[in-house]
DNA sequence: TGACGATCTTAACTTGGGTTAAGAATATAG
DNA sequence: CTATATTCTTAACCCAAGTTAAGATCGTCA
């Protein structure tokens, strides 16, 4: 399959785009490869482009102005979009940095073309829902992960539900989007042996 | 004020709902009144009404299998939107339970007329895509208070932010809602005197 | 393959929340 | 205005995560 074959799929598959909604948007995907640690998108950038993940691994963190380290907040990977999402609906500054954790490749779309594309047809406002319930998902699931789970329960549920990161990404990165520190991560794992 | 007067002030601060909008919701929506305790919604029900709270406040929480209490999730009081926002927007049943915590009142909105406003006016159309970013930055700003905030920074922004809500809840639900026993709460406290 | 840098684990100690149960303070109703 | 229920605080003990620094392991590239 070609790249715009796989966009093509993975978009039906998500939001029911046809063949016909797929041809209007294929002028404004643009193309583009990113380094292991480049920025998708900078802190105070106001977030301009909705990206699909074609191949690679992004994380957004927020750096924290006392504890001065890095939290990771969302990991995206292959097929899924990243975006830093209030940023680009409301076209206001991120608060958050988005960059590459491998090399990467993305489809990526520009605000304004994809505001044309809610106009011109049904699929497309489907789509800018769907993409809004995702965020909101996104957002709800973290939210929810510390308030009714304990950092060993989080751990566990990021093996089985995201694999693909966690073969991915360095054990300190996956500490700090648990929310506890690199030595608190390798107690758990060593506690979690003997069961 | 009228409440209806009331409610149309208040669409049209949050959403811009012109006049002739607001007309062409005025027969849908309902006023209800809320016993302490009184559920707004239930787990495992479906969310069919949307609701705009003219006095009281109401919280959801989540009843946990293992430890079996009860955590608070958020609150609502006076002039905010109360709704079961993933539930509402999917016609799916929730995972939480929403009620009363006070005396209340609401005036509400059954999913199938606003469904209908939303084809029917480009105001409607911006409410609900308001609605959308607003349940994004509640979910958000809950799953960042725990990400980058101690106990003792939620504490005092809650404060801060929603004096309504301290002033009219038990201490304990206000432990419950950051993610801590009373007694953590209770230390907090006290630490706090000092300073 | 050998050396360097990156990553992961371990140890020792501190800190803060969890738990349970008792008691103090506050509200509410009779 | 007392009795009762509700809410809040305190105490004592436990346990998990934070912190810091050292050492082990792993990868990579010259």
């Amino acid at each position: 399959m070609t790249e715009t074959q796989i966009l093509n799929y993975a978009l039906n598959q998500f939001a029911g785009i046809d063949a016909d909604a797929f041809e209007l948007s294929a002028p404004y995907w643009q193309r583009k490869t990113y380094a292991k640690g480049e920025f998708y998108n900078e802190y105070k950038n106001v977030c301009k482009y909705l990206g699909f993940i074609l191949d690679g691994v992004f994380r957004t963190y927020y750096i924290d102005d006392d504890s001065a380290d890095e939290k990771n907040v969302f990991f995206y990977s292959k097929n899924q979009v990243v975006v830093a999402y209030k940023s680009f609906v409301t076209q206001t500054p991120c608060s958050y940095y988005t960059e590459s954790m491998t090399e990467s490749t993305v489809l990526y779309i520009h605000i304004n073309h994809l505001n044309e594309l809610y106009g011109k047809s049904h699929d497309w406002e489907r789509f800018g829902r769907l993409v809004a319930e995702t965020a909101f998902n996104l957002a709800m699931n973290r939210a929810e992960q510390f308030m009714f789970r304990t950092p060993e329960q989080r751990y566990l549920e990021l093996i089985q539900n995201h694999p693909d990161i966690f073969n991915n990404v360095p054990l300190y990165h996956i500490a700090s989007y648990l929310g506890i520190q690199a030595p608190s991560l390798s107690r758990i794992r060593k506690r979690m042996v003997g069961k």
